[in-house]
DNA sequence: CTGAAAGCGCTTACAG
DNA sequence: CTGAAAGCGCTTACAG
């Protein structure tokens, strides 16, 4: 592999000409023509500077940490493609850690990223009481949340409007006629897990509907959203509907429901979270709340190539909305057609069906 | 962050001896109570070696790039994560790009990795002819395969039986009773397209079935397997089970039948080949070839890591079993209950019914 | 067994 | 506008 040398000593000029030739942000105080000269060297040579030796001396290495759950939970191939795709034309490559929910691993895997000398993070993992995340904004590292928040401080973050969704999800199984709605909530130690349920009850009270069927659980599982309804059947029976923190907990939903021959939607309406992929493929395709997965990732990579590179500039945040997207988990309430005197106290729900999807 | 020289002056020592008595490979040139002093100066400090400027002077930079046609195909999460999880406690991280099946996105993804000095590559995207991998290959850079080979050279590579896979797919709707099986091929241009098409032929004619009915794709996407399905039902009709190349090719089926409401598996049944994750949660649940995902990855990172370490040791390949997995896409054909003058020309089929199905 | 020195391939004040 | 030089944090022959 040639080096400096080799293309200045083609061209006839200095390492150090060589390098300011070739570093667009230095071109302009070398004289146009040896810029040409060196350019053409360089070319003729297949010179690519080294990133290792740039990265000693300007003491960055042009990558970043993005730390994730676990690369297999679906919602999260797309975000890091969209981190990608907008990381390695900027320069920067992503090096990828999933921390299994792991604080102690997180911990470590963290500070194996440091060694490396990365020059930033995207967390997907954040808690609202987050000592690493806390610690390392602290000490000045460029960092960028997606999905989730920390209780403080205020970090670079992307996410999507959570109360909004809810409120989408809500309103959708209204219209089609439920008035007995359950929620089963995301941990409380997560933002997103937080915002939603707060969301529901807020939402349930604005209708003047009864908000006590309530579950939650302290992990984003299929499992625990499996005995979450589970344990809402046993406590609050008689629910027609039930909005789900997130996709998986749905899809827990789904497998206690075929157990036990409980029909989805004829007797019992289901509403995710997320959209994360293949839910449209399941059986029944899964009505939910749809993210822009992808564009998280690009959103969130794009501030942080701004926090790196202008980390005196005030930290930007990106609320990105989100759509209801309705398929088959969701109908009218059994017996009771949808009718005014179905839902007595109604206020503020549009009553407008959904323009998608065929009344009642 | 403290440094090599830093840890050198609390320990009273050269920095030199700080490195040889660090690398646990060179530990033994440095009296035992010199190291033992410097590891715990290395340890007071918080020392962290730093790799960028190891890698300057050794000449590698501990990452290697994982070359994947697209994070989003959920094939790949599990076995990413298997090439992680080995990867990072044997101190190398991976790099990861996409290369979306686009030859030249490939070359310009694999060039910006080589210029950031990867020690190796594993590589998921082969072709049989991919003069991109062989040219590596001849430098003489440490390479692993999974999934696909190249036709030449001879490469270390982590594949599963595609034949076998394909026999036990061939068997179990044999079993059912199915006579008139048609096959949705992969691409030709892959290894894996290519062995599962011979497989099937050969697996026919062994039972003196009529192997004609074929479509060859020329990608593997849910797209061209609802294509390639609408052409077996045009040309040849009247067959009761159709194999897939792959998951991909057979939720494609999926789509064409609930479009034309036909019955799967009542109509039709239908195999497919790789286990992708969430294909037990489609409706009807996949039958497969499970293919041990996150092993391939430990065991590719595994290949790989030796070739780096021991480049002329000669090259190991591995081969790992698989499993049919029977679900609710298989089902004895319609009409013609299986007897024995359904399969007029059976021999050497194996009539055992699959155990974990209940006959007929 | 340990020190002194050179050097990996760059960047960047400092002169001129 | 360009050259000469120092140095980023390590490793590793070479002495002693």
């Amino acid at each position: 592999m040639p080096t400096l040398r080799d293309v200045a000593a083609r061209a006839g000029v200095h390492p150090g000409t060589v390098s300011r030739a070739l570093n667009p942000e230095t071109r302009a105080l070398v004289k146009p023509q040896t810029a040409q000269r060196v350019l053409k060297a360089a070319e003729a040579l297949g010179y690519q500077p080294n990133p290792i030796a740039r990265g000693l001396k300007t003491n960055r290495s042009m990558t970043v940490g993005v730390v994730i759950p676990d690369l297999t939970n679906p919602l999260f191939p797309p975000i890091v493609r969209g981190i990608e795709d907008v990381l390695m034309p900027g320069g920067y490559s992503p090096l990828l850690i999933n921390t299994d929910n792991n604080a102690e691993r997180e911990a470590q895997l963290v500070a194996s990223l440091r060694g490396r000398q990365v020059d930033g993070f995207i967390f997907a993992t954040a808690r609202l009481k987050h000592p690493l995340i806390a610690d390392l904004a602290a000490e000045g590292v460029p960092i960028v949340l997606v999905n989730r928040r920390l209780d403080s401080p205020e970090l670079p973050t992307v996410t999507s409007d959570d109360a909004a969704g809810v409120v989408m999800a809500l309103r959708h199984v209204v219209d089609l006629g439920h008035t007995e709605i359950a929620y089963i909530s995301g941990p409380r130690w997560t933002s997103t897990g937080q915002a939603r349920l707060r969301a529901f009850k807020m939402g349930m009270a604005d209708l003047g509907l009864d908000s006590s069927r309530v579950v939650e659980t302290n992990m984003w599982s299929e499992q625990q959203g499996e005995e979450a309804l589970g344990k809402l059947l046993e406590r609050h029976p008689g629910f027609t509907a039930v909005l789900a923190g997130n996709d998986l907990l749905a899809l827990g939903c789904y497998d206690l429901m075929h157990k036990r021959a409980i029909s989805c939607p004829g007797e019992i309406s289901v509403v995710g979270f997320n959209d994360m992929p293949l839910v449209d493929k399941v059986r029944p395709a899964l009505t939910t709340i749809a993210l822009p997965h992808y564009q998280i990732g690009t959103e969130a990579a794009r501030l942080l190539l701004e926090r790196i590179r202008q980390p005196q500039d005030p930290p930007k945040s990106v609320l990105l909305p989100l759509s209801l997207v309705v398929r088959e988990s969701t109908a009218a309430p059994p017996a009771a057609a949808p009718s005014s005197s179905a839902h007595p106290t109604r206020k503020g729900a549009q009553t407008k069906p959904d323009p998608r999807r065929p009344a009642g």
